[in-house]
DNA sequence: AATTAAATTTTGATGATTCAAAATATGCAA
DNA sequence: TTGCATATTTTGAATCATCAAAATTTAATT
């Protein structure tokens, strides 16, 4: 209930009060003390949520052409005023995508969602071609930093020296691809704050 | 004050505190039973929100691909969620556009309109060319039977007969237009009910 | 097992928004 | 000019979201 408070920024005792409004509607399960769990209509709705935030999300990189680091607190306002007919255009327009720019599943407008297993940097086999899948967190200077190191989902990279201990990788990434005869080689040096996880899967 | 109350479907006592907090802000000069009026700084702000609707309605068309007839409820949303630099955005990838769909004019960012004056299918001469400007009705049934029958912004007419006492016109309208040798000739009917006005301006 | 620190819930108050209905002002008609 | 119909404003109450702070519960430590 701390950490709901928190994120919401609002005090605990309102939190509290947000969760039985939540439990009076059904959406969730809520046991005083115990703490509190979506019911599978609160899943349903929540996925329908983040289907509308990562469609509006991939519409404003692709077609308005915003840079994916500043999306996200613009999808955040415009995916509660769309109307569902709206979300369901951008749906067919970006050609009913799976994924978002951060590389995030987009539930199905059932509200089903397909999650897959990744391997992150700190996992995953040194020395090898991997293709970087996803991107979990939001911050918007983060996000910024691997735009500027090429580091974006569905770029090919491998990681070359890796140092568990310090949080520390350093990886190569082929710029450009399609084709490219003599692609420029980039070396960068990655530093994991904790929390902060690029998720990979293998090459092709 | 009671039609504000009627269009914002309140009881005519909150009208009244609405008025009153617009006028704490600027907005609006209020002098109680005399009436209300915008001060500049709010005739500023309101062309700033039309400036937002009447992009946003203009992208939902253009962009999106969605119906005059449909767009005014979604944009009505939208506006108010989309950011500055959204909006903007839009602006430059519509070509900074002077109307809207509706051939309403769209304020410029500092919130000045150009507002010209157009005769009307009431007004203007009979069997002479013009070209269908602005519609003012907003009402979607209304707006999908002009679209069926040519009558959108740009198309060029001719008021053939006019019934004034009968509120009646028939009008001829060249479809296609863009240089087509052999263009099909629509003849139609239009009823217009009151308070509908259709302005048109001289053809080329 | 008792005590205590931490988290959670409850309580009571505040501000915002709206409504119903009473009070008041306006302007037209007799 | 007076009276009346109508519109507007005011008043008081209801609802809602939030907060501060008190009360309660939990769980960890001694």
């Amino acid at each position: 209930m701390g950490q709901l408070a928190a994120s919401l920024d609002v005090v605990p005792g309102t939190a509290t009060t947000m969760v039985k409004a939540l439990a009076e509607s059904g959406l969730v399960h809520y046991e005083p003390y115990a703490g509190v769990r979506l019911t599978d209509a609160g899943h349903k709705l929540a996925a329908l949520v983040l289907r509308r935030h990562r469609l509006m999300e991939l519409f404003l990189v692709k077609i308005i052409g915003m840079s994916w680091a500043e999306v996200h607190d613009e999808a955040e306002r415009l995916e509660h005023a769309a109307s569902d007919q709206l979300i369901e255009r951008i749906d067919v327009m970006l050609g009913c995508p799976s994924t978002d720019p951060h590389g995030d599943p987009i539930p199905n407008s059932e509200g089903t969602v397909v999650t897959r297993e990744y391997e992150t940097l700190l996992t995953c086999p040194v020395d090898t071609p991997v293709v970087l899948a996803r991107v979990t967190d939001q911050d918007a200077e983060f996000l910024r930093f691997l735009e500027g190191n090429d580091l974006t989902p569905g770029q090919p990279i491998s990681v070359e020296i890796r140092d568990a201990a310090a949080d520390r990788c350093e990886t190569t990434s082929r710029t450009g691809g399609l084709g490219v005869v003599s692609p420029s080689l980039v070396t960068l040096t990655v530093i994991l704050e904790r929390g902060k996880q690029l998720y990979l899967r293998p090459f092709r």
